[in-house]
RNA sequence: GGGCGCUUAGCUCAGUUGGUUAGAGCAGCUGGCUUACAUCCAGCAGGUCGGGGGUUCGAGUCCCUCAGCGCCCA
């Protein structure tokens, strides 16, 4: 539970005489680390607990200042909800394995991994990376990624810390860890068991270069130039030839049918029959789908196995046979034309044409068919050029081509109706952003594939039996048990065989894959709140509260995640989604490492201070994409400063007396400043019931300013008084009970200023005092709502008098004539004594009429 | 092509369910060392709320439409 407010004894009080920002981040992170102030308490029930599913930053990416801005949103939450009264669960996690370290790797060792060597235990990688890569084994592999990623992983806390996020640090995971491999293993072994994983021959998207598959979320459309190929096919059982269109000539032998649109009249009479393939003599049938586009070149399409997505598709609903061609290097493989699935009407002439063909990539085969097509008088005019988007692995910089292989997939079409659900069931911060999960959800084609050709990564948990004539027979695998995990089945062994039958015949094969960097860090909340290894942490934080993240991983991450949650536990993974935007470069442009506008956030901190740079963070509304703004960190850092000397003035008029009670406060200008901070209270605190923190920064933000400018000047020299004089000690309890809700209100954007200021006068940590309530700031004298109000406008007009005569604002005013109705007078002649001390006025007159204000200034001194 | 969002002062943005004269900060200009703060304070100036149409006693706010920008999905 927070601390009651507990202020020091006035003589234990230490109010600097030069308050300064500088050295705050390390004093305080380190004494938060010390006293373990955000320590999750975990002996709570689960309604008292708020828990947060992080998002775990890739440590191989660089850092960035779209950490900052996003990890600032949520701890502001985070603080909010343990000032509440919350037992905070929030872990740190690293999402190191997977594609991207393990390039990183690569190039900074100047290493290669290759499974068939074995360990090396004396291998040390060399200084500087080589012209050409080094071969080493997996496990040497994987060392090297473990120690880049823990080195990386260093510099990211060091960030964490300067910018004062309030994570439990010991509740610190890895989705390469050893919770992570367990709990991503389990998932599987159950999911497996309930079939709602399999395993199939199917047909893949496959990245030449990094020769792994991808799934449908990492694909990227990129507008690339192409050609259109006018292709003469004869048809079989009659005269004329059907002239069809294709981009991807070079696929003509993995042709399996012709489609075009059923209300398409140009080629309805051909549906049923079949043409033949020039150059191979293939007979394939003309069909009919919905997909075929009748605008789209002739408006008829020839489907290969497998030219793109769309031919998959066809394949599958129109049940057609498979002829594969490109090879999972890119380059066209052998084709047995005469053999069973390669029938041709002229088996001869099929083999010479495609002869000049096999071996050649994609690229070239593309040119040499051309030629073929030519010379054969098929190809009906120049190809014409067109641009055409063409499917991208995200990471990758060549085209993807479709390949059949044996992977591991989740069932996720099938689920298309509860995850729709989920999604509208799931609060949304901004709403909008529920569309984004439901237009993926609706566009869903394939199912979750899971499996990576690649190295550092979570193990598939299982192994095949290898048959005496030495084929795996996958379809009977071999799990461990689950008290046996984690396990490696490249080093493991299945229960009932020994390590010498690893690949012999009679023996095992373990699965070579690993798991896709999604399908682990889909399991965050499981992870973070150690699912089965700690049951009872777990049903205290599991469903979580709140899942931040960004919206470009919404079909990728907040989808998988709830899929997992949704197949093991019939749940939601969390109650709210807080989407954050994006930050821009200081020229609203999207920042990139290839357009070199990436800001790094470590400069920034050390210029304006954590706080200021927070502020700014803080400042972005939920959702909305926000550039990077010096001026707007320079503003921060002047409201860090101006609450340090605010401070100082408030406290420092307490003398060396006890903070008063609330019930001192009663002067009629300080009984309503307390009374419009109630309802800054209130204001702030439903915004951040919202998730809406920069609302409540911007309230606070705007009292504050108002609060210095306007009622500090009015009550300044009241609040200079004795302590036997009520008036004086009505101010100077307003100062002090202002000054404590309000570094409360503060405390989740600028921890460091407002727990500096905090322990000047009070006991504990303001980030583990109680957040404000209307309850403790009720006041016993009846408010007039209004007089702050009145007062500061005449305040007001007076300093505007001095100014435009160019005056000194010490300057004397003999007379000020305020005019207006009898009420308004009402509320001016209760704060009179203060208007005219403020404003050095020597005499006022309220007189009754239309509103106006006159001000009559001491002579100019000669 | 479908969807979502944005467009308010030179710049960055607030404007809750439609309700006086549209707000703030920054930048600009004019002044001021006023004992919390010159790392500061005061004051001034600046907008036909993207264009057009409609509903209404009343529209920045609701509806339609057009334009531009951004993103998501094809």
């Amino acid at each position: 539970m927070p601390n009651p407010l507990e202020p020091l004894a006035p003589t234990e009080r230490t109010i600097p005489e030069k308050p300064t920002l500088e050295g705050l981040e390390t004093r305080w992170s380190t004494l938060w680390a010390d006293e373990s102030t955000y320590r999750f308490d975990g002996t709570r029930p689960r309604a008292e607990v708020f828990s947060i599913d992080t998002p775990p930053p890739t440590v191989s990416g660089s850092l960035h200042i779209g950490h900052v801005f996003s990890y600032t949103h949520t701890d502001a939450i985070a603080r909010y909800q343990r000032m509440r009264g919350k037992d905070v669960f929030y872990p740190m996690g690293w999402d190191d394995n997977g594609l991207p370290t393990e390039r990183r790797v690569e190039n900074y060792f100047g290493v290669r991994c290759d499974p068939s060597l074995p360990y090396d235990p004396s291998f040390q990688p060399p200084e500087e990376p080589g012209d050409s890569k080094i071969s080493i084994s997996r496990p040497n592999f994987v060392e090297l990624c473990l120690q880049l990623t823990q080195e990386d992983e260093e510099v990211f806390k060091a960030l964490w810390r300067t910018l004062g996020i309030s994570v439990d640090w010991s509740l610190e995971y890895a989705t390469i860890g050893e919770v992570a491999q367990r709990a991503s293993q389990r998932a599987f072994l159950r999911q497996l068991t309930r079939g709602e994983v399999y395993q199939a021959e199917a047909p893949t998207l496959w990245d030449i270069d990094f020769r792994t598959a991808v799934s449908q979320a990492e694909l990227e459309d990129r507008e690339r130039p192409g050609a259109y190929h006018r292709l003469a096919f004869p048809v079989t059982d009659g005269d004329g030839v059907v002239e069809i269109e294709t981009t991807r000539p070079e696929l003509l032998a993995a042709c399996v049918a012709l489609v075009a649109h059923p209300d398409d009249e140009r080629y309805r009479p051909l549906f049923g029959r079949t043409v033949t393939t020039p150059l191979f003599g293939v007979e394939v049938p003309v069909l009919a789908h919905e997909l075929a586009e009748p605008d789209k070149g002739s408006g008829i399409a020839m489907i290969c196995t497998f030219g793109d997505t769309t031919d998959v598709i066809w394949w599958r609903e129109l049940s057609l046979p498979t002829r594969t061609l490109v090879s999972r290097e890119g380059r066209l493989e052998h084709a047995p034309f005469g053999e069973l699935g390669w029938e041709s009407r002229d088996v001869e002439t099929a083999k010479s044409h495609y002869t000049e063909l096999e071996g050649l990539t994609v690229k070239q085969a593309q040119k040499k068919i051309v030629e073929l097509l030519t010379l054969d008088g098929s190809l009906i005019g120049e190809p014409r050029p067109i641009t055409h988007p063409v499917k991208f692995y995200e990471k990758g910089d060549r085209p993807l081509e479709i390949v059949t292989s044996r992977q591991w997939f989740v069932a996720t079409r099938p689920m298309r109706a509860k995850l729709l659900a989920a999604a509208e069931e799931l609060n949304w911060h901004p709403g909008f952003m529920s569309h984004r999960l439901r237009t993926w959800v609706e566009g869903l084609n394939a199912d979750w594939n899971i499996s990576r050709q690649r190295f550092f990564g979570v193990p598939f948990p299982i192994w095949y039996p290898v048959a005496e004539d030495g084929t795996v027979d996958h379809s009977r695998p071999l799990v461990p048990a689950e008290d046996r995990l984690p396990v490696d089945p490249s080093t493991d062994v299945p229960d009932g065989y020994d390590d010498s039958q690893r690949g012999a015949p009679g023996g095992f094969a373990g699965d070579p894959d690993v798991m896709d960097t999604w399908a682990t860090s889909s399991l965050t909340p499981q992870i973070a709140g150690r699912w089965e290894d700690d049951p009872d942490l777990f049903s205290r934080v599991f469903p979580m509260d709140l899942r931040p993240q960004a919206h470009e991983i919404i079909r990728t991450w907040l989808f998988t995640t709830i899929v997992r949650s949704e197949l093991e536990f019939g749940t939601l993974p969390w109650a709210n989604a807080a989407i954050s935007g994006w930050v821009l470069d200081p020229d609203r442009k999207k920042m990139s490492k290839s357009k070199g506008n990436v800001v790094t956030p470590m400069p920034l901190l050390e210029t304006h201070g954590a706080d200021a740079v927070r502020y700014w963070a803080a400042s972005g509304r939920p959702g909305t994409d926000t550039a990077v703004d010096d001026a707007q960190m320079k503003v921060g850092r002047r409201l860090a400063i101006k609450i340090l000397n605010a401070s100082r003035f408030a406290l420092g008029r307490l003398s060396e007396n006890p903070v008063p009670p609330i019930s001192a406060v009663t002067e009629p200008i300080d009984v309503d400043v307390i009374a419009s901070l109630r309802e800054l209270v209130a204001d702030a605190t439903e915004a951040f019931d919202d998730f809406d923190y920069a609302r409540a920064l911007e309230r606070t933000e705007a009292f504050f300013w108002r609060f210095c400018d306007d009622y500090v000047e009015l009550v300044k020299s009241r609040a200079y008084g004795e302590s036997s004089n009520p008036a004086s000690v009505s101010a100077q309890a307003t100062l002090a009970h202002s000054l404590s809700t309000l570094l409360r209100l503060f405390a989740p954007f600028l921890p460091f200023v407002t727990e500096e200021v905090w322990r000047w006068w009070q006991v504990g940590s303001v980030h583990t005092s109680r957040w404000p309530t209307i309850e403790s700031l009720e006041t016993e004298s009846t408010r007039t709502a209004g007089v702050f109000d009145e007062a500061a406008e005449v305040l007001s007009s007076i300093r505007r008098a001095k100014a435009s005569s160019k005056r000194s604002m010490r300057t004397g005013v003999d007379l000020v004539t305020v005019t207006d109705s009898a009420a308004k007078l009402e509320l001016l002649r209760l704060a009179t004594g203060d208007v005219k001390d403020a404003g050095g006025v020597i005499s006022m007159d309220l007189v009754e009429g239309d509103p106006s204000i006159a001000v009559r200034l001491a002579a100019e001194e000669q």
